[in-house]
DNA sequence: CTGGATGGTGTACTTACTACACTAACCAGT
DNA sequence: ACTGGTTAGTGTAGTAAGTACACCATCCAG
């Protein structure tokens, strides 16, 4: 197959797309990686991403490759910031634009494709050595999926549609990385007026069930103050 | 003179940069535009900016471009968020990495240019009809500019090394767009500990002259709380 | 029916924020 | 030298927000 040539007057770095998937399991941040089936890097874990088509808009361009070399869709998704550092890519000039994304800990199925060799999800805290500069835009998103819990309703794109007080509050807990009041935290909660009981209740082990609660505005994360 | 060929197997697309750089004038919130020298767009007004240089770094291009076309550098640079709507330039494909900038109101000088057919201050309110989206990406930065006011130091780029609390207050009421009072915004200010006192006085007419202060960090952005 | 586990609730105290008014210092003009 | 105009500089009392803290409720397993 002979590959169309495209010719510029100036050179033109490649763009690319890079997200950061955060996601708890078992009480821990973890952030999903793909191993490269291909140089450079090749068999180096990465965020998932890839090249922008020429005609496609940013965002458009970070969900399709999450989808592609994942499998997951459907998520919160928010720009980050944009990585051009000129020797970041060995092969060309490369601009980044990154994203980073949440997912709620259930539905989760990474799963393998045409570049990625494997995906799987590592605590934040036992990250393997990363391509690229993958390492410091994981260490940037994660400094702002913190600074956005203070002032924002991010926390809920972390949790299913319905949820318990203590499954919030543990979500608050791993990220924030202390332990809560119990009590306190959940007066700050209810004076926001941003969640509901549902009138149903969870069972999810030998004791009391919960009171289980939605967000009012399902699916949009909202500044707070 | 035969322009030189650039050769990619798959289409890139163009990268800029563009830099929103705020200061006050006159108790006004004012942005600094170029009016275009050239196609697209020509004799409208936008942002300053240009292309990057394929190995140039993405804040140096931004610099590079300010000081080009405006004459105008050393100041606080921060990047603000990455456009890339595919049909934002009707050139070509064109990805633009966007900055804020804040400059005190004193030294200022722009000045035309090459690309530039002049350059003005204009009035956040009275803004002229801008080329490309750069209308949607100044109202970015006046948002994130505003948020940044409560929780960092930034307010500090738009004075001098040495200025008056009352010079600061102003900025405040000038950017938040509302009336502070005195003591209250005096006392919160130094609770901070983060300027203090120059031992010198500044007159500024006819009434007592007011105490200066400096930042102990100069030209560095704090995030406080 | 008991023990173990998580769910759910109120109050007192401390800290941060808000509202508010007068004197001090300088200059200009008479 | 005195007056009027203008900005600089200061404290306190009330209100709202945040923090610390302990016990009973409900369910399941054995």
């Amino acid at each position: 197959m002979n590959p169309q040539r495209y010719i510029y007057a100036y050179p033109h770095p490649a763009v690319t797309t890079d997200v950061v998937l955060f996601t708890i399991q078992m009480d821990t941040l973890s952030v999903l990686l793909i191993e490269r089936r291909n140089p450079p890097f090749q068999g180096m874990w990465a965020l998932p991403g890839g090249f922008l088509d020429i005609s496609e808009d940013l965002e458009a361009c970070a969900k399709r490759e999450l989808q592609e070399e994942t499998g997951i869709e459907g998520i919160y998704l928010e720009q980050l910031g944009t990585f051009g550092a000129p020797q970041r890519d060995p092969r060309e000039r490369v601009i980044s634009v990154t994203y980073f994304a949440l997912s709620p800990s259930d539905h989760l199925c990474p799963s393998a494709s045409s570049d990625a060799a494997e995906a799987a999800w590592y605590p934040i805290t036992e990250l393997p050595e990363l391509a690229f500069d993958h390492a410091q835009i994981i260490s940037l998103a994660r400094q702002r999926l913190i600074a956005k819990l203070g002032y924002s309703t991010i926390a809920f794109q972390m949790l299913p549609e319905t949820f318990t007080l203590s499954q919030l509050q543990s979500v608050y807990e791993v990220l924030l990385n202390e332990a809560l009041d119990k009590r306190n935290f959940r007066k700050a909660i209810l004076a926001r007026n941003i969640i509901r009981e549902t009138g149903e209740t969870a069972r999810h082990g030998n004791h009391r069930p919960a009171k289980t609660y939605q967000v009012l505005n399902p699916r949009q994360v909202e500044i707070i103050k």
